[in-house]
DNA sequence: GAAACGTCTTCAGGTGGCTGTCAGCTTGGT
DNA sequence: ACCAAGCTGACAGCCACCTGAAGACGTTTC
């Protein structure tokens, strides 16, 4: 997923920031409501973790005029104290739930969990190798220190059929078939190629070759 | 292979667990909904055995959780009643095959070995030997402590002819017909080279050499 | 429209695992 | 002790696989 978190104190910002890249989301950090506003502008998130309190206006203004453009992202308001005027607000201008300051990593796992399922987004790696989460129909791969990588659509047909089922070996046939919809017939190694191109990306050890056989997901990478 | 099972009741759970460990697969057993999905977000499996009904929610949203992951292991249904609706949505949510309790243990392993074979792997080992299993078609034998070997294509065609007939002997005259499919002759000792490398693999004493005649698979290898 | 860019496919040279061969050694029978 | 049969480490050749490069094609940018 990609998260966008607005909030102005550095410490917890950074907290968090480290601490929802580990889960292998793509995070962005605003520190301004300007820069939140800029950012939402330019980039489709599937989550915003919001500060109500920012030093240049209320977060809850960034909320409200989501919303007004009728923009469903879904958020997570934080809220400094237990105000429980911030929190009514808060919902009702159309926050998806909200989390009390200071602020527990593992709550804020559990209800980026919960609202992101209730979005049908995913929040969880189909597949973790070297550290590189691999998530399902995306076209992306994130890395253990958060960087993005993005797939091609051969490289991402390819990788695919090898995570739909880990443990299996796949044979070059099988991802052909996948790759081409009947018909179009490929004469070279072109398998091969996206394999190695994979490996540049995943780490050379995440696919195992069976010479004669196939190719498979290492395991046992951790 | 490596199975989960995903089943509260106690009883019928060790039940299947020690059938189907006896089978020759490692078995991990799950007895909540988040007991699964741990246990699927950590470990890859050849293979779910699912209960509909948990107590901390329906197992219909651990099968629907994965499908939604792009994951395609094999999953077989084992509903409490003869629910035709509980059948109806599994098989829509994309399982595999369903079971209807009271679990006939027989019947499991059919279904089991019908899945399996669906997909290409299988599920009873041709023979065990010093506690490593023998598959039939596969370039690979399974260690005791689930750890894989992987073999070369001559390797297994050695090992194929031995163990197609377990008791019987196999002289060397044979084994090499079946590598070589006539005319290409071989002219060396390459039988012997190749029951030396599969002994490095299987242990010393998996292979008997009876002189002057041939070669026998030991069966009272433990 | 032209240039810059990214993607897909093909090809060619390089690499490493698999294979068959042999030589020297071990084992079993007499 | 001797011989025949079998065992196994070493090695050269082969073939499956790997990978850098380049051309064809489509897309974006100015």
């Amino acid at each position: 997923m990609r998260v966008l978190l607005v909030e102005d104190d550095e410490m917890l910002g950074d907290a968090v920031k480290t601490h929802v890249h580990r889960q292998g989301h793509a995070v962005d950090w605003a520190q301004s409501r300007d820069d939140a506003e800029a950012s939402l502008e330019a980039v489709a998130y599937d989550l915003v973790l919001l500060d109500l309190r920012l030093p240049d206006g209320s977060g809850l203004d960034i909320l409200k005029s989501l919303r007004d453009r009728r923009d469903e992202t879904p958020v997570i308001i934080m809220t400094a104290h237990d105000q429980v005027s911030d929190r009514i607000a808060g919902l009702n201008a159309g926050a998806d739930d909200y989390l009390v300051k200071p602020v527990d990593l593992g709550e804020l796992q559990a209800r980026i969990h919960a609202v992101s399922r209730r979005y049908g987004t995913h929040t969880l790696p189909a597949l973790v190798i070297n550290g590189i989460s691999v998530y399902p129909s995306e076209r992306r791969i994130v890395a253990g220190d958060g960087a993005e990588i993005l797939l091609s659509s051969r490289e991402w047909a390819v990788l695919d059929r090898l995570v739909a089922r880990k443990r299996a070996i796949i044979s070059k046939a099988q991802i052909e078939e996948a790759l081409y919809a009947f018909g179009a017939e490929v004469e070279s190694n072109t398998v091969e190629v996206y394999v190695s191109r994979l490996r540049r990306k995943l780490g050379k050890e995440a696919i195992e070759t069976v010479r004669g056989v196939g190719y498979r997901i290492s395991t046992d990478a951790a």
